[in-house]
Parts: C-alpha cells; sequence; structure tokens
DNA sequence: GAAAATCTTGCAATGTTTTGCAATATTTTT
DNA sequence: AAAAATATTGCAAAACATTGCAAGATTTTC
C-alpha cells in the first residue's frame, strides 16, 4: 500500500470520527506502529489533522481560520475592494459571491447606499445587516463549512430565477486561455449559475495569487466583463488579459 | 479514550453548564478522579478553565460584565436550552426558528451530535457554523433586519417542502386561551410555515416573559407539542397550559 | 542501464508520558 | 473540632514515543 493510500485512509477515519487511535489505523492497513506514526507526523506537519499521545484527532473543533486567513494581504485587498465598491450605483441589483476579497467589498459599500444584494455567504450577510439602505437576499441551501456560503440545487434554482445588474465573483485562479478555475466542484457549480444570473461579471482578485489554474473550469476569460487587481491597468502582467477584459 | 478527547468533553461541559464536577466526568468518561484532576489541571495552566476544589468552572463565568438581569434571565435562558437539547436525537433533521433562546440552543447543541439543522436565522447559522458533525441549510430570502432571520415567499416555500422531526419555535407571547402570537405579520407567516414543516413544535421560552398577547396570532396552544420554561413542570403557573402541552 | 543516492519500512533499545493506586495532607462540611 | 470530601505526592506498570540502524524499494545521476 502507497504511502499517499496510507494518508488518505487516516484522514478520512479522522474525518468521520473526529480522531484515530495509531494503533487501530495500523492493524488496519497492516503497517507497523511506526510507520502510522510517521504519517500522522507528516499530517500534522501539513497541518491535516492534530497529532496527539496515541494518535490523532481532527482540527475542526477549534476552526475559526477563516477570519484570519490571509492578514497579510489585507491592504491590496482594500485597494481592490475600493475599485469595486465605485462601480455600484444606487438601485442596482448586486450579486456577491463568497471569499475574503468580497467580504472586504461588502465592508466597504456605503451603508447609505440603496443597493439589493443577493448572496450565498454567511460571513457576507453578516457584514451587510447593519446598513440601513442595503436589502439583503440570503441564497440559502447547504452551507458548505470551508468556504462559508451555500451550495446544490438550492442556490442554483434561486440563480435560475435572477438577473442581477453586477456580479463579483471571487475567484481563486484565472489564466488567459484557461480561464477562470476552481477545485471544489460544488462551488464551480454556483459559480457558473452566478455568471448566469448577472449582467456583468466582475472579478476582483489579487493578482499575485490567481495567476494559476485548478481543476475545475467556471468559464472563460471571455465571460469576465470585468477584471479588478491591486496593480495599474496598464502594467504589463495584465496585457495578456487586455483584449476582452476591461481592467480596472 | 485519548487525552485529548476528555479534555475536549470537559471542555464541552464546562461550556454547557459552566462548572464540572471532578467526579461526574471521572464516571462519564470513566477514568480515575486522579486522570480527571490531572487533565482539568492542564487545561487551567492552559487558561481554558478555572480549577476550583471539586472540579472547575467556566472563565467567563464570574465575570460582571451583564447586569444582574441580564445575567439572571441568561441563567434561565440556559436551563431552557440545556432541556431543549436534551430532546434531540442523532440522525434528526431539526428545524430552528430565530430569537435569542433558540441561539442559547444552538450554542449549547454537542458539536459531536450528527444532526441536520434547517434554520432562517443568521446568527444561528453562524453559531453552528464551527461544529463539525451538524449539516446546516440555510433557509433563504430576503433578511429581516431587526429579527435577522429571513422573511416572505422565499423562506416560505422552502419550508412548504419540509417535514423537520422537531421544530424549536421561538415565540414573543403565548397564552392559554390566545394561542401563539407575535407583532410582525411577515414574521408569522414564516412561523406558522414553520409550524407545518415540523412532526413536532416545540415552543421553549422563559414563562415571566411570555404570558402575554400579540396583534398576529400564529397558531392555537393545541399545535405546541411541547413547552419548555424555566419552571419546574408541575408549577402552577403551568396548569393552564397543561391539558394539550407536555411540559419540560 | 548500472551505480549512487534517496526514500521507505520494520525492528530493537532506550526514553518519555500516562494512568491508577496508596499514603498523607488539605479543604470543606457538619 | 470531627468527619467527609477532595488534593497532593511518590511510585510502579503499561502504553507510547524516539532514535539509530539495516534491508529493501525507488528515484536520480552519470
Amino acid at each position: 500500500m502507497l504511502k499517499e493510500e496510507r494518508h488518505q485512509v487516516i484522514l478520512n477515519e479522522v474525518r468521520i470520527h473526529n480522531k484515530v487511535l495509531l494503533t487501530d489505523i495500523a492493524e488496519l492497513v497492516k503497517v507497523s506502529p511506526d510507520t502510522v506514526r510517521r504519517d500522522i507526523k507528516e499530517l500534522h506537519d501539513a497541518n491535516k489533522l492534530k497529532r496527539v499521545h496515541g494518535g490523532a484527532i481532527s482540527l475542526g473543533f477549534n476552526h475559526y481560520n477563516y477570519a484570519n486567513r490571509e492578514i497579510y494581504s489585507l491592504e491590496k485587498k482594500s485597494k481592490i475592494a475600493e475599485k469595486a465598491v465605485s462601480l455600484l450605483k444606487e438601485g442596482q441589483v448586486v450579486l456577491l459571491s463568497g471569499g475574503t476579497t468580497n467580504l472586504e467589498i461588502a465592508r466597504l459599500i456605503p451603508p447609505y447606499l440603496k443597493i439589493t444584494c443577493f448572496t450565498p455567504s454567511l460571513p457576507i450577510a453578516v457584514q451587510l445587516l447593519p446598513k440601513p439602505n442595503i436589502e439583503i437576499i440570503f441564497i440559502g441551501g447547504k452551507i458548505n463549512k470551508d468556504s462559508q456560503i451555500t451550495i446544490g440545487g438550492g442556490p442554483i434554482g434561486v440563480l435560475s430565477e435572477l438577473k442581477a445588474d453586477i456580479c463579483f465573483l471571487g475567484v481563486n485562479s484565472i489564466h488567459p486561455s484557461d480561464g477562470v478555475t476552481e477545485f471544489d466542484w460544488e462551488i464551480v457549480q454556483v459559480k457558473k449559475a452566478m455568471i448566469n444570473a448577472s449582467k456583468k461579471v466582475v472579478v476582483p482578485s489579487i493578482f499575485e495569487k490567481i495567476n494559476s489554474v485548478q481543476r475545475y473550469k467556471i468559464c472563460d476569460v471571455a465571460s469576465v466583463d470585468i477584471l479588478i487587481t491591486e496593480l495599474d491597468k496598464n502594467d504589463p502582467l495584465l496585457k495578456p488579459y487586455g483584449k476582452n477584459i476591461t481592467l480596472v
């Protein structure tokens, strides 16, 4: 049995039971306890579980990692969010996907601006709550705990009946020829529905972190109307995107 | 059982009851009192709880940040929420309306209990988020900023297709002859839909505050299966409710 | 493609942590 | 102040972890 396979077995057990006993795994996959120990040590170092005397337990119990996931890039994020907010006009129907950049946008939306915001993101809804002039419509469904957005048929159904003026689509990866991609299949489905549900698609993203390709495709670059980054719109790095996209 | 697990059990008990008896834990997890003592000592050193003679208490417990009256009502609320949580069984589909008592229930749901929670309440969804075994379905729609729950056709539509095992219905007023009443018409509609969407309706409420009548009617007392209050179930004040309702 | 370097795994010797018990001290209750 | 409950301490057995090592597998280098 390959090491990778054992790792998957261990992580799966942790996922199901929130813990594993070292001896149980050793017996289950028929290797020495030493090997399992080394496996657990590796997974611990990779921050996939917490190694403890006698086995390992799930990280899950105290994970509030969403809030402080990427503090260092906050400044760039604010810059992007400011540009994004400047696109908003009174009376618009705005669709906000999840993600920390969109959360920052939500934070910066002026409280006196009368708009309607649709979102499947729990933190974004909470962020918008105190702004008196913003009408919030939460797109309900099953909550994905990693991304803290709703996924599945529910949200997709709601989105199919919506045509928002503008959509801020938080993305993990964008590439001139491979388009917008994502690593979670269910999130891809929601984001596809969001694109269909909007007249205009805006991607606000830290350029440094997004010029990459992930497993599943959301859409072509051509489906994106506006790309907002921390860079100047004339920056040569953005040249490959310039033909079909408005840069901000 | 791993040491880390015991620690989680202890912290969870402290979270729920604001205190633990050393002997109770020893019996619960079936180890010697000495071991529990050592566990509590460790958790104390890690500043997770306060070690005291005979067991441990919650850190926040003696902070007089609240007015006395609020602490008083918080205690009642916790008492009610504890009773409510004890009704839950693994695998159930649970419907939680909004309100502070239900928020307290959400707080006390053990993180290792595998249940599915439907809720239209933003704070309750956020409260449930870190509990790894709970599947959260947010009932989407337009958010009412006062109550922080979704209202209108969206939620009512979703609820019409649901049959939950149990519904915790937060209420403002209940009266033996006038039934359950509410002052906001839109919230009434959602709560009516919740009652229809559940096999069993539980009303958890501070008795002192609810024995009153408001503008709009949600349902008769007969539609409520279980009434949970801070009072003993044999308290004469509850007598008028006793005929059709199980008191807890 | 062969040799060298690296990685993986199980074993054994040694070190550490965990746990329950018993004897003794301290605190709380009556 | 005595009785009861809880804490502390030291100890020993068991469980678990660490380290170094060697045999075999895999990858890299030439």
